[in-house]
DNA sequence: TTGGGTGCAAACTATTTGCATTCGA
DNA sequence: TCGAATGCAAATAGTTTGCACCCAA
């Protein structure tokens, strides 16, 4: 299913270049809903086949997330983790182990949104539900 | 109100030793509830009569942090923001220019809440509304 | 061929750490 | 006094940038 063909359309469909590093890092990430740091990506990157330099890992995750094909998480002050399941749903963060962990939109029920401060507009709402080892 | 007499019993009582530098970046945050970056504070505690070094600040903010007199709130990947405001209460946060509003805990309203990982429990929950100028 | 993409290394920034000095109960 | 707190500078880690090279349309 995420076969190369795939990937590339899919690449291509949100305006990105199918480059063979964007198409390798891409494979890597689309493979499964996932939350991986780019260190971890750069990582994975080198394993396979092509390889990627750490600048070219940081500006593809930068591209993709600017073209919403995935979501930058801010939860760790120390690194920024890439999602690469772009629906609607919000997450648990485990403080003792960095572990990030999907709650389904379902699991939660906002039914009051607040006002906008004036001139602006949302760009997204996020819950993060921090956790700890018992 | 926050005369450096109330500082100092704020301080005590958290259990934390109110040295002159303690004080003096208490001070600066407790005067009213705000949103404040290590470096902002830095430069806040210099114009004033003591001085710390960065050093000194960002160990103050985190045993702060620690003791439950501050709130870090991490929406920003480049730096911390510590709120001075730890009753119940989310965020706003423009990516535009990078400041943090408060929503009132009133006009969220969550009426349902995820179970969480076995072998884990909550240590809070957060809603980042982010927004842009539009 | 030629402009976007890549790689490398250096730069940058926020934060942390090691260690000698100083402060304060 | 004597351990805790501080200050400084260096170290660290994640991320960004500058620029020369390269490849694919």
């Amino acid at each position: 299913m995420n076969s190369r063909e795939n990937i590339v359309n899919k690449l291509k469909s949100a305006g990105v270049t199918p480059t063979t590093q964007r198409v390798e890092i891409a494979q890597i990430l689309f493979a499964r809903p996932q939350h991986l740091s780019a260190e971890q990506i750069l990582k994975m990157v080198n394993k396979g086949h092509s390889t990627a330099s750490k600048a070219t890992v940081y500006n593809t995750l930068g591209l993709f997330a600017k073209k919403g094909l995935l979501r930058e998480v801010i939860v760790d002050p120390t690194k920024i983790f890439y999602d690469s399941n772009v629906s609607r749903h919000f997450h648990f963060f485990n403080t003792d182990t960095g572990v990030l962990t999907d709650i389904p939109v379902d699991a939660i029920h906002i039914d009051k949104l607040p006002e906008l401060p004036q001139g602006t507009e949302s760009s997204g709402i996020e819950v993060i539900v921090r956790i700890k080892n018992s």
